[in-house]
DNA sequence: ACAATTGAGACCAATTTAGTCCCAATTACG
DNA sequence: CGTAATTGGGACTAAATTGGTCTCAATTGT
């Protein structure tokens, strides 16, 4: 279903939270603002905290920032601290482990395609997904959109429909 | 890591190569060609016959050949008929499956981000697909690419380097 | 000293995915 | 008309992944 996996999910939640609350914040008042398990709330903080991108403090009184402005921090980033690289396919990370690949003559598009998607995402902040109707992201979706081809327009139109 | 499933990934293998051999091919020829098993070749032009993405033959002399121009076939559509809608987070489909949807304050921009990301897809054609270098993937994302930001030129700069 | 915290990682249950296999329906061809 | 070649529609199992919980060590403010 090209989906992320839930701590992913949760990460962006609770990076939107920290997002909006400057102080230093604890994992366990996350986790009842959230409404997410303390232990799930530990778990992604830890990883977020692993790359670099909230700070924490340990002992009483501890807890966890954002490690840099929410304008500097972006969603690609964000979803590679939880699931690692964005790479739709198996050939895009590790070579010679995709049993077609000497028959595949996909391999060099699906780069491309990989990128694209990094370059959308990387151009996503938290600050724009904390703001409750991101102008920003739907400028970036108007961006993408279709330029004039002829084919496509069609497909185009039929996607917004069915996903309004 | 925000990945494909293998069945989709040899769908657009299966696919692509049905773009570049007009006859019509049958899953055990494709299979041979491909180097996939039998099995997975038939489970997957099966989905994609349910897809309406290939004609399907019956009997002997039966296989499968694309329903329309390899020009007319999207990447968006080649993913949902394998995987399902392209949704990264489970809210984009089913509204109060999420424990944290309350206190979420990312949905409305999820779904922005979800439609970006498959309007990218839907403007990558399978002829393009097939096409060894394709000029209009790279095209695409260069659209993609930097406005002109000034705190994500950073972070996009740093994409390219970490993902060649 | 103690209580509040994060760090590191083990662990199991639940879900998802990959890969096979079976048999019915269809059709070309000798 | 019979047979071989095909797709259709599933069921099924094993493997891999993910989600969620728990334990214990290290750190630090009071």
């Amino acid at each position: 279903m090209l989906r992320i996996g839930k701590l992913t999910d949760y990460g962006t939640v609770v990076m939107t939270a920290l997002a909006r609350d400057a102080r230093r914040v604890s994992a366990s008042e996350l986790a009842a603002d959230l409404k997410l398990s303390v232990d799930v709330a530990r778990k992604v903080l830890k990883l977020l905290a692993g790359a670099d991108l909230v700070e924490a403090t340990r002992g009483a009184q501890g807890g966890y920032q954002l490690a840099r402005p929410a304008a500097e921090i972006s969603m690609a980033e964000i979803i590679e601290a939880l699931e690692g690289p964005i790479a739709l396919t198996e050939c895009s990370i590790h070579d010679h482990r995709c049993s077609v690949e000497q028959s595949c003559h996909a391999r060099g598009n699906w780069h491309l395609i990989n990128r694209a998607i990094r370059l959308a995402l990387a151009q996503v902040s938290l600050a724009d997904m904390a703001a409750p109707g991101s102008g920003r992201i739907a400028a970036l979706a108007r961006r993408i959109a279709p330029p004039q081809s002829t084919v496509h327009t069609v497909n185009v139109a039929e996607l917004e429909r069915s996903q309004p």
